[in-house]
DNA sequence: CAGGATCCGTTTCGATACTG
DNA sequence: CAGTATCGAAACGGATCCTG
């Protein structure tokens, strides 16, 4: 993070952790397809090399949206967790995936982690909720070491 | 456009396009802050360099997201505006405003382009809407190049 | 003087190999 | 499994140059 443009402004400031190919990628990966470790994000669909992931990881924890943690029961496997901050992140990739599906060619618009498109096209507050309600519940059935 | 990770996904497909530093710091700087030309656009908080902003002006023009035009009277000066499928990204900016509002630091929540970051934080669509309809009226009031 | 294009040093990315 | 090391390729940033 060398030359932020530290404008202050709400509409790009964000862009300044986030305006970049993977950051988003990363936390959408978590919200919706569930990946939780190292190696969940290497096997994903858009193949991050481990180098960038890394340093990626890094960068999202040290802004406080996501934490690195374990099972209890295994000391190897590092889990990566969504946090407030994190899930908070939502209805951009909500609004990201409704002007694709309206202005993008090539688009996958079937199902999306049990919540079909069609919620997103009709309502896009419901669809974000329950993307996080679900990631929530998910985060309730984990006890990993806080 | 070198590498795209070609994932059909309407999530992350957008961020193939948008998914850098510079391209919706453009747009939020030609629907929020009625920059148009590429001196306004040098002229900037952010201050882009001269070659990457002509780069990233002639990709967002590739993608349909802006059009490059002039003014009848006005031979040397290029006009840059937003068309609708680059409107439509209101919603996006909204949203990276309205998480940057809540969970950043050091973020200038004031006035946006006449309309309050309050309305933002009360309604959010609301927001969007206002600040697309600014930005069609003032389309409207200009005679240019089609 | 506006609107870029070119050149060039620096930074970041990406693919793969490698380590604990 | 979870990363780090390496190295060539691409992108960035600043300055300058070119063109009407």
């Amino acid at each position: 993070m060398n030359h932020d443009f530290r404008c202050n402004c709400p509409f790009t400031s964000a862009l300044d952790i986030l305006g970049d190919k993977w950051m988003l990628v990363i936390v959408k990966q978590m919200l919706v397809e569930n990946k939780e470790t190292f190696k969940d994000f290497t096997e994903s669909e858009e193949s991050i090399a481990t180098n960038i992931l890394s340093s990626k990881l890094k960068l999202l924890e040290e802004a406080g949206i996501i934490v690195k943690t374990k099972l209890p029961d295994n000391k190897k496997t590092n889990l990566y967790l969504l946090t407030d901050k994190g899930l908070a992140l939502t209805p951009i990739l909500v609004e990201l995936a409704n002007w694709s599906d309206s202005h993008l060619r090539d688009v996958h618009p079937t199902i999306v982690n049990g919540e079909s498109m069609e919620l997103l096209r009709d309502n896009k507050t419901a669809f974000a909720r329950a993307l996080e309600k679900k990631y929530r519940e998910k985060l309730a059935t984990i006890t990993y070491i806080r």
